[in-house]
DNA sequence: GGCTTATCCTGGGCGC
DNA sequence: TGCGCCCAGGATAAGC
């Protein structure tokens, strides 16, 4: 699942095999994957033609910066991939657009579960007019998370802080594996109404959610089989989760069973023992 | 307004 | 072997 630190990782391998390739072609296979213009003729003529300026992130959006300031928005989703291929590479069966690049190099959007979504967006156009979910979005936890804002965005809050920490409008690029992991290691119950933490509490929460982020970029982001970088290598940060998909396994700090609830609709692993 | 739940989607795992 | 059911989850709409 991508999250933060996997939208970071491909975007970082997109700037290196992206930039100055120009558009040749564009296919799209699935019209659900294009957001944005509805018809997929027009998609494909936008980008007919477009030089790679740069790539960016915005939570867990990819931005692709192009030829006279127009932007390609890549949201992955739950099982959204994009590789980097060459020429005639054996195309996926979940293979929802291509764009096939002047050098002969392809950029293929995979998407098994066909929830990922792609907006062009014209210069002339405002870019969280088209993609709404961008203006709504809170901070970046790497750069501009602080424990006083934390504080004050969870103050009267009663829902749990599990919730809260997935809620893209306080942090922006949280999911579900690195807000369990953030915190386990913050020793934070998930159910813990989040309005009852206490100053402590919150720091050291905004010093986990730092932690587990920054390390799992260093690793390349997760594991989990519908994730891969750009170049099409699974990343490593799942092999050491703390508590992330390891459900009745032992805790690595007491030997306790890692238990699993339900919230928001999402897995929650946690230590019933570690997390007061 | 705050919060929870349903929906979208598809492959994999499991039980029968 | 084949079938049906359940699970996974990010964003958003709908409902309470």
């Amino acid at each position: 699942m991508p999250e933060l630190p996997e939208v970071e990782t491909v975007a970082s391998g997109l700037r290196q095999m992206l930039v100055s390739e120009e558009v040749a072609s564009v296919e799209v296979f699935r019209k659900e994957s294009v957001a944005y213009p509805s018809q997929r003729a027009k998609f494909c003529r936008m980008l007919l033609g477009k030089v790679v300026i740069g790539v960016s992130r915005r939570g867990k959006y990819l931005i692709i910066e192009l030829s006279d300031d127009d932007q390609l928005v890549v949201h992955l989703r739950m099982s959204g991939r994009l590789l980097i291929k060459e020429k005639g590479a054996v195309q996926d069966r979940f293979l929802r657009v291509c764009i096939k690049l002047q050098s002969g190099k392809e950029l293929h959007f995979e998407d098994m579960r066909v929830f990922g979504r792609m907006w062009y967006v014209p210069s002339q156009a405002q870019l969280t007019d088209i993609v709404s979910g961008i203006s709504t979005l809170g901070v970046e936890p790497l750069t501009d998370l602080s424990h006083s804002y934390l504080k004050k965005r969870l103050a009267r809050k009663k829902q749990p802080i599990k919730n809260a920490l997935l809620d893209q409008r306080i942090i922006a690029g949280i999911g579900n594996i690195y807000a369990d992991e953030s915190l386990f290691l913050a020793g934070i119950y998930p159910l813990r109404e989040a309005g009852s933490l206490s100053a402590r509490e919150v720091k050291r929460l905004v010093e986990t959610v730092r932690e587990v982020l920054s390390s799992a970029i260093v690793l390349g982001g997760s594991t989990l089989r519908d994730y891969r970088k750009a170049d099409g290598i699974n990343g490593n940060y799942q092999g050491s989760a703390w508590v992330y998909g390891r459900f009745k396994m032992e805790c690595r700090i007491c030997s306790s069973s890692i238990d699993r609830v339900k919230l928001a609709g999402r897995s929650t692993h946690f230590c019933r023992s570690c997390q007061k």
